[in-house]
DNA sequence: GCATTGTGGATAAATTCTATCCATGATTGA
DNA sequence: TCAATCATGGATAGAATTTATCCACAATGC
């Protein structure tokens, strides 16, 4: 089970929109270059962003992203369910109430709660997406900040000025 | 991002094994019978689930599968990670190494720690698998006792003591 | 009004999932 | 000893999803 490669993509861009200054926005162009992505794919994963409110835009010159609330308030989870959905990993298709012991209208108190394999395998979820909740862009940023180096940090704030030129 | 329609079908046929009576295997056509599955494709999980020893074989007449250890020692998570493998969900494509301000070269020390970003991702992922890991088969076969009324009981005792002659 | 930006949706190749089939190997029972 | 019965390994194939592009159109600012 993997997740789609927007999920990486889209946080990598988001954390770069957490470090604009304010008001300012990125067009889609600059943010697919700064991580060498493809323009055209990384636009619908940012028109499913745009949708779930996580990045406002602005259309015309000098428009482009920005975040759509401030970084603190966007979590990974976040961008994992603009990007693929709410629903649950586990998918139960109640295959319990096939075959040839099962008699879906006789037993359907008992098919009425939810399978309990289903409960256990999205008790796991939860456990997942409570983790994911945790964390920020804003959080992102600041470990990014500690992680990268100070050479590399140089080099984005000149090809930001760049950008937003 | 979904699990995979054979993790639903093998929980529940491991289950089914564990209900067996000791030293009884269940043919892999029967297994399929019960939950209206389609044999040939539950044949290549359970071909996995072989390999990683959740289950048992046995050939010949009188022969087919069993569990490979006890229910209580085969947790949900042995069960994912036979059939969908050990990778991680989250895909590090390492894209923080690509684009106009990344230099691999220079920048080597710090890409030799994970991203930040992945670290979080893997975290959360941890968190699923613990989880995952808490439940074994012996749980969902009390589980699913408690759940299953005692006329689904009686039908299945009787569908195996027929399946098994 | 035009250039610059995003939006919505149609289209398509590649990959993965779902599923089958066939030849073969292992075991058991007559 | 051989046939029947079971699993195994891998090739094959259609359907669905993922990855990716393109085009017409909408919104904005100068």
């Amino acid at each position: 089970m993997k997740l789609g490669s927007g999920v990486e993509w889209s946080i990598h861009c988001l954390a770069l929109l957490g470090a604009l200054p304010p008001g300012r926005s990125l067009r889609l162009e600059k943010l697919a270059e700064f991580h060498n992505l493809k323009v055209a794919y990384l636009r619908k994963h940012f028109q499913a962003l745009s949708k779930a409110g996580l990045v406002a835009t602005v259309t015309g010159p000098q428009g482009g992203y920005r975040l759509g609330r401030s970084s603190d308030k966007i979590s990974l989870l976040d961008i994992y369910i603009a990007l693929e959905g709410d629903d649950h990993c586990f998918r139960c298709t109640e295959i319990r109430q096939d075959g040839p012991c099962a008699n879906p209208a006789l037993d359907k108190p008992s098919y009425s709660i939810p399978c309990n394999i289903a409960v256990s395998m999205w008790k796991a979820e939860d456990a997942w997406r409570k983790e994911l909740a945790k964390v920020s862009i804003a959080d992102v940023l600041g470990a990014t900040a500690k992680q990268v180096s100070s050479e590399k940090m140089e080099r984005m704030a000149q090809w930001l000025t760049e950008a937003l030129a």
